[in-house]
DNA sequence: TCTTGACCCTAACGTAACGTTATCGTTTAT
DNA sequence: ATAAACGATAACGTTACGTTAGGGTCAAGA
C-alpha cells in the first residue's frame, strides 16, 4: 500500500505518514526505487498501536519506546500515564471552577443566584467543621464529607434546578434559537456538568429523552405546558451550535 | 523594578518577561540607556491579570486580545473558554476510561476482580433501557438515568470498597511501602477518583482523617485491629512519592 | 582604579507533532 | 505524448518559553 491509501484507511494524513518514517516511529517495509513508500498489513498492525496510545495522549517518543522494547512495561506506562491524567483533570477541574467564581464576580446579576445557588454549599456554619478546616486543610475536609454533602448538594443543586426549570418555562413561548433561550440551555449544559460529564451528543440525546419519555415529559411539563419540546429544540440547536 | 525582581515576585522566568517584551504582550514602561528593562506597578498589574487567564489555560495571544482591547467581552471568553475545558475534560474522562479496559484486558488477573466489580455498573439486563439504548444511542441513556443509576453505582461501589477493605486488611501487618501495599493503595487512590476528584494532597489528609477520626478510624478498623493506620501511612508515602 | 560578582542584553537553536506551501519526479490513463 | 493523480524532499510556521552562547552594566571592595 501506498502512503495514500493507509492514510486514507486509519484517518491520517500523509504528512503524518512522512513525519512518522523521519523520527523512525513507523518505516514503510520498502521503498520502490523511484523513492514510494510501501507499507505492508504488520506496518498497519503497529500503526494501530501507535493511534492507540496516541489518543490516550501519550507523546510519540514513549510511544516509540513501548513500542519498540516488548520488555517495557505496558501496563506499568499506562498506570502512570493514567495518574497524569487525573492530575490533569483535577487541573482543569480547578480552571473550571476558578471561571465560574469569576464570571460570578464578574456578571454580578444573574449570577447573583449563582451565589445563591452555591450558598448551600458552604459548611462554614458547623463548628466542628471549621476545627477540622483548620486541622486538616480545606481539601480533605471536604473530601472526607463528601458522601455527607452529596446529600445536602443533592438537595440543593434540585432547587437549583427547579429554579432554572422555571426560568425556562419562562420564555417557553419564544424561538429556541433566540438569544435568552440559548443563554438559559447553556446554563442548563453547564449545570449538568456539574453533575456529570456531559457530551454535546448526549446532551441532544437528552433532549429528544426529554419528549419521547412520557415519564420526563410529565415531569418537564409540570413547569409549564410544551417545555419539553422547547427545551428539547433549544437543546439540539445549542449542541449543533458547538 | 528589573525584570529578576519582577520575576522572583511573581514566579515567573525571566525569559518569559522577554517573550512577553517581545510578542508586545507586557511591554516594560521603558528602558534604560544600557537597554535594562524597568516595570512599575502598572505592568505588575497587567501582569497579574496575564498569569490569571494563563492558568485559565488560555493562549497568550487571546489574552493579549483580551485585555488589549477593554471592550472585548471577558464574560463570553470566560464562557468560550468554559466549555472549552468542558470538552477537554470529556475527552480525558475518555481516555482514563479507556486505559481502564485496556489495563482489564492486559492484566487479567487482579484486574479480573475489576470486571466483577463494574459488573453492576451495566444495566443491559432490563428490557426497557435495552430499547432505550437503541433509540438514543448508550450516552444519553446513561446519563439520563444518572439519578436512578446513582443508587446502584453507590451501592455497587461500597461493595467495591468493602472489598478493597477487605484487601487492605489482609496485608496490613506488612510494610506500608512494600509493592504490594502500595499497589493496593493506588487502586484505592483510583476508585476514590472515580467518584470524585482527589488531589495527592487531599488523599494524603484523608489518610491522616482515618486515624484522627474516631468514627472514621472504628469503621475502617473493622475489617481489621490497625488497618487505618496502615492506610494512612500507605497513604502518606503515595502521594509524597509522586 | 581595577576587578569581581551579580545582573542585564540580544541572538538563536530546541521542543511536539505535524500543517502548509513550494518545487519537482512517477505512474497511469487517454 | 500529455494531463491527472499521486509521490517525494525541503523548509518554514506554530506555542511558550528553556537553554546555551557571547557579551555589556553597575555597585562595591581591594
Amino acid at each position: 500500500m501506498q502512503v495514500k491509501e493507509v492514510a486514507d484507511l486509519v484517518g491520517i494524513s500523509i504528512r503524518t505518514l512522512h513525519h512518522y518514517d523521519a523520527i523512525g516511529l513507523l518505516k514503510p517495509q520498502h521503498t520502490t526505487r523511484a523513492g514510494y513508500r510501501i507499507y505492508t498489513a504488520s506496518e498497519l498492525e503497529r500503526l494501530q498501536q501507535i493511534l492507540f496510545f496516541k489518543e490516550l495522549g501519550f507523546p510519540l517518543k514513549n510511544i516509540k519506546e513501548i513500542l519498540d522494547n516488548p520488555s517495557f512495561d505496558q501496563v506499568e506506562a499506562l498506570e502512570k500515564h493514567y495518574e497524569r491524567l487525573l492530575a490533569k483533570r483535577r487541573q482543569i477541574d480547578t480552571m473550571l471552577e476558578t471561571i465560574q467564581k469569576t464570571m460570578r464576580h464578574t456578571k454580578g446579576e444573574i449570577t447573583m443566584s449563582n451565589q445563591e445557588r452555591f450558598a448551600g454549599f458552604d459548611f462554614s456554619s458547623n463548628p466542628y467543621e471549621q476545627e477540622a478546616r483548620e486541622r486538616w486543610g480545606d481539601e480533605a475536609v471536604d473530601k472526607a464529607n463528601a458522601n455527607i454533602n452529596d446529600l445536602n448538594k443533592r438537595e440543593n443543586l434540585e432547587q437549583t434546578i427547579n429554579e432554572l426549570y422555571h426560568r425556562l418555562a419562562d420564555i417557553r413561548k419564544e424561538d429556541p434559537a433566540s438569544e435568552v433561550a440559548q443563554k438559559r440551555i447553556a446554563e442548563w449544559f453547564h449545570l449538568l456538568n456539574e453533575i456529570g460529564t456531559y457530551s454535546l451528543d448526549a446532551f441532544k440525546g437528552l433532549g429528544q429523552i426529554y419528549v419521547d419519555d412520557e415519564c420526563f415529559r410529565k415531569n418537564i411539563d409540570q413547569f409549564g405546558e410544551g417545555l419539553a419540546i422547547f427545551m428539547r429544540d433549544a437543546m439540539a440547536i445549542y449542541a449543533d451550535s458547538k
